[in-house]
DNA sequence: TTCTTTTTGTTGGATTTCCAACATATTTTT
DNA sequence: AAAAATATGTTGGAAATCCAACAAAAAGAA
């Protein structure tokens, strides 16, 4: 256990906790731990879960399964990322599956301690909730953008549309992206290879330059970041 | 004002606050109202925004400029419903514009004396602080949801998904959707026409039945919910 | 009621995407 | 360095979507 709190401060839900309040802040959230071995089944859809989840080692990942049974990866939660946050604050029964893809250890805390203001009364507890809000934020924008770029009609436009988002967010008309192809057309949810033929045209019409994860948009491209 | 709090009662931010306390917490959150014109800018694209809104009368629509400057509509938001809470959280800047469809009376509140506790320590922060975590990770989930349907490769299996995680919200293989027909088209982010199609097929194959707003998956359909 | 306006359903052709199959390039392993 | 594995680019036909135009139905106004 000692051994995890280090890592754990790294988690952007403890950012600003100092290492000494950490111990009993965790008792505070009714902290727990538990390991899971691969392919093994860390949240069942349909139950209706009381904690978040932060991956202190390992790897799993989060599936949504349709109506005909079939399941399509919604994301991979990597060390010091959190998961189901938002099902736990909203009480409603989760309609996701979370899995770990490899041996994983899994942190545990109980939500509501978090926004429900304990009887101590703890300095630390006002940075926690600010974290969380933060953190839920965070990801409400970050679907806003997944939601504007899927919305586009075409392939091109929905490329385009992410290109400038990110070119946006690193303040410059030239950067990395953090998908391969294939990811980039899953967060698109278009045809991986549609994909490739939409960015080798948008090259040879010189409003982008590509080489391997790295973009830049071109002067004469409708806004440039420069 | 006082006319106001009656209202504002109402919305989700405060539920749970008292008639006697409202005055002090808006007073603490830095409260102030506007009145817009129908067709004035609210909250312009580009800037830091340290407020939420909350429509009071009236309704706005969110909108969001692509990187061509055409903008297509996002949100409408209508009276008690919040706007920018999140990137007010973030600190970013709005990546939306908002603006009022009709003349409408705002009232906006500073995001951050919510989850800074005040001086006064005063009871109701608490219910604030988890009221606005309940809003946006609601909110959180709709857009999963959104997505969840998008992400689907044909317009039958985004229409299918829509109609299961309605069937399930209502608990119930029988229900009204909140929707017309384009209104549908644009939340699945499909051409109207194409689903107008989809649906009469579905009907067709005994899959559905549709009359108007209403709905029934049929028992033999891969999941009922009676 | 009748007329007008709005919403929804239907059709066919143009456009776009998907998909499988394969070529080429890059990375990793031996 | 060679071989294997993985990632990316390219092609053409099949399938799905878009789109405009119009028909039918429903809702609202006169």
């Amino acid at each position: 256990m000692p051994t995890m709190f280090k890592k754990v401060l790294n988690c952007p839900l403890f950012k600003g906790i100092s290492e000494q309040d950490l111990p009993f802040l965790l008792s505070c959230l009714n902290a727990r731990t538990a390991v899971f071995d691969k392919g093994s089944v860390v949240l069942n859809a349909g139950e209706i879960w009381k904690t978040c989840g932060i991956v202190i080692e390992g790897k799993t990942q989060v599936f949504q399964y349709d109506f005909l049974g079939s399941g399509s990866l919604i994301a991979t939660i990597k060390p010091m990322q959190l998961f189901a946050e938002a099902f736990s604050c909203t009480g409603i029964s989760a309609p996701i599956t979370v899995e770990a893809a490899e041996k994983s250890e899994i942190l545990f805390l109980n939500t509501s301690r978090i926004h429900t203001t304990c009887d101590r009364n703890c300095a630390f507890h006002a940075r926690l909730i600010y974290n969380l809000l933060h953190i839920m934020a965070l990801k409400n924008v970050a679907l806003l953008q997944k939601i504007e770029c899927m919305s586009q009609k075409t392939t091109r436009e929905k490329l385009m549309t992410f290109l400038s988002m990110e070119a946006m967010k690193n303040q410059s008309s030239e950067f990395d992206i953090p998908y391969d192809r294939q990811g980039l057309a899953d967060y698109l949810s278009v045809n991986r290879s549609a994909l490739s033929v939409e960015i080798s045209r948008l090259a040879k019409d010189g409003l982008i330059k590509c080489r391997k994860n790295r973009f830049k948009l071109s002067e004469n491209s409708p806004r440039s970041f420069d």
